[in-house]
RNA sequence: GGGAGCAUAGCUCAGCGGAAGAGCGACUGCCUGUUAAGCAGUUGGUCGAAGGUUCAAUUCCUUCUGUUCCCUCCA
């Protein structure tokens, strides 16, 4: 058997004609034509071009096998690798051997069939998904997305910390939260109060699944000056929208000596790096999204790549809103978070490009931002992307222990429970900042999805969880 | 958690108180170095479930289930 090649290397020439090449896929489409062969698109997930077979008639399984081989088949393919004769592909497979691996029962009903499908569709299939066009295209972006974002850091020199997934602080101040317990739901071990007694659970106290790595990883800033975190996120809110997962992935960098304004040209710098990365690499894919998902996705990631990101104050954005003339559902006053309609409106409306929104008054944001000088204020920061909203949320962190421990206070938070969060203010405490990026957030932007249910593998929200 | 939709063939949808339709797909034939192919034919449905109104319900009403979108939450 000879080499067995990805199609990308063959499409990409990096193999000579009249090479005898092996590959293996599933079958996209199947024509056959009476000159005595069929032609059959082959997809191995490596690109988004399938590779043309020619499959002679000649080949002793062709009318038992090859021509059973409908769409969704697996086959492996052994031929000379020719420049084609016909449009539309520079190279093709002239096949000596089809080995058909497993043919699709059925035909009739194999739910990715030749045609147009809805994304609704597809996610009741989310096994048999990745096998179209778009999943597919999806999911190279997504991986381009990921490996530029690991790129990125190591050559800014960040450590990427593995923070852990189960945490006891059971309020590090982003939502809801997913109990992580082994006691028995039936039996739970009561205390003489009449509460559940979770010392007698696993962790000996009450363990939730985080909601993000922050607390920790800064606990590694403290140390290392620059590092980030990038895995599994969970948020037990009853949301049900296009851009909302119990069960998400997300980048935290954190750097030390910084401030908030470094903070944010990291956020632009980190978008543009991924977004330019995704333009250079998967240009095919992107042509895909942008003839069929989003006609503006191209553009508008080159805008992102090549213009500055608008800076703007909350304060600011208050007084654009409440000038704007447009009528909102929500009314805009200064001390209110903003809405998705005011979002939408200053990203998409008024800016037309990504849009860092910085320095919201205190009452709104969580305790660990750092107070700003005018006692309303914390150094606060979300950078929202037209389409999406709000792909990007951090701040600086409040280094001060005084003032900490007053907003810790002012919250109705209980002190103990943040002691080795309050001991890195005691050690040596530097000014820092970060943010997080949600991934599938970034992928919809980079693809023009409409849907983050699309753009993770198997997704996870209130009620969903097949797969 | 709040709100609004939707549920009819494998898929996308039309229909409508009075004998279940189209396009795509699949299958068959013709044509064909084809490639989002073309022409013709065939196949294919417990009209989401359970009640109710009616001479008659896929159609109207109620409940349930599933699902989509928006808002809240945030990334």
């Amino acid at each position: 058997m000879s080499k067995h090649w990805s199609i990308s290397d063959l499409l990409a020439g990096k193999v000579d004609a009249d090479t005898t090449v092996t590959v293996k896929g599933w079958v996209r489409t199947r024509k056959d034509s009476k000159a005595g062969f069929s032609f059959i698109n082959l997809h191995d997930g490596s690109c988004f071009d399938p590779i043309q077979i020619i499959a002679p008639a000649e080949l002793d399984n062709y009318n038992s096998e090859i021509l059973q081989a409908t769409t969704g088949a697996s086959m492996a393919v052994e031929g000379k690798l020719v420049a084609s004769q016909g449009k539309g592909q520079s190279f093709e497979v002239q096949a000596t051997a089809i080995e058909v691996l497993g043919l699709v029962d059925d035909p009739a009903s194999y739910p990715i069939q030749p045609k147009p499908h809805t994304m609704e569709f597809l996610r009741t299939v989310a096994h048999l998904r990745p096998r179209t066009n778009a999943i597919g295209a999806v999911t190279r972006v997504q991986n381009c997305l990921a490996q530029a974002i690991h790129r990125f850091m190591h050559e800014r020199q960040f450590y990427w910390i593995h923070t852990p997934l189960i945490t006891a602080s059971d309020c590090e101040g982003a939502g809801e939260m997913f109990r992580v317990s082994t006691l028995d739901q039936t039996h739970m071990p009561m205390t003489d109060k009449g509460e559940v007694d979770y010392s007698q659970d696993f962790f000996g106290k009450e363990a939730f699944l985080t909601v993000s790595g922050q607390l920790n990883v800064e606990t590694y800033v403290s140390a290392m000056s620059k590092v980030y975190t990038f895995g599994p996120t969970f948020r037990a809110e009853n949301s049900n929208t296009s851009r909302h997962l119990a069960e998400f992935w997300m980048v935290e960098p954190e750097i030390a000596f910084a401030d908030l304004a470094q903070n944010a040209d990291l956020a632009e710098d980190m978008l543009k790096y991924i977004f330019k990365a995704v333009l250079d690499e998967r240009g095919d894919d992107l042509a895909f999204f942008n003839q069929r998902i989003d006609k503006t996705v191209i553009e508008r990631l080159e805008g992102v790549v090549n213009s500055e990101f608008e800076r703007m104050d909350y304060t600011e954005a208050v007084k654009i809103l409440q000038n704007s003339g447009k009528k909102f559902e929500f009314p805009v006053e200064w001390g209110t978070d903003l809405q998705s309609e005011h979002e939408r409106y200053l990203a998409e409306e008024k800016v037309g490009k990504p849009i860092v929104l910085m320095n919201y008054p205190k009452d709104i944001k969580a305790f660990y931002m750092r107070m700003n000088d005018d006692g309303k204020t914390v150094a606060a920061m979300d950078v929202l992307a037209p389409g999406i909203g709000e792909i990007i949320g951090g701040s600086q962190r409040e280094e001060r222990l005084d003032i900490l421990d007053s907003r810790i206070d002012e919250m109705g938070l209980p002190k103990e429970n943040y002691w080795w969060y309050r001991d890195l203010r005691r050690y040596g405490t530097v000014p820092h900042s970060g943010f997080g990026l949600g991934f599938e957030r970034a992928v919809l932007y980079a693809t023009g999805m409409k849907n983050i249910r699309d753009v993770i593998p198997f997704p996870r929200a209130a009620g969903t969880a097949e797969f």
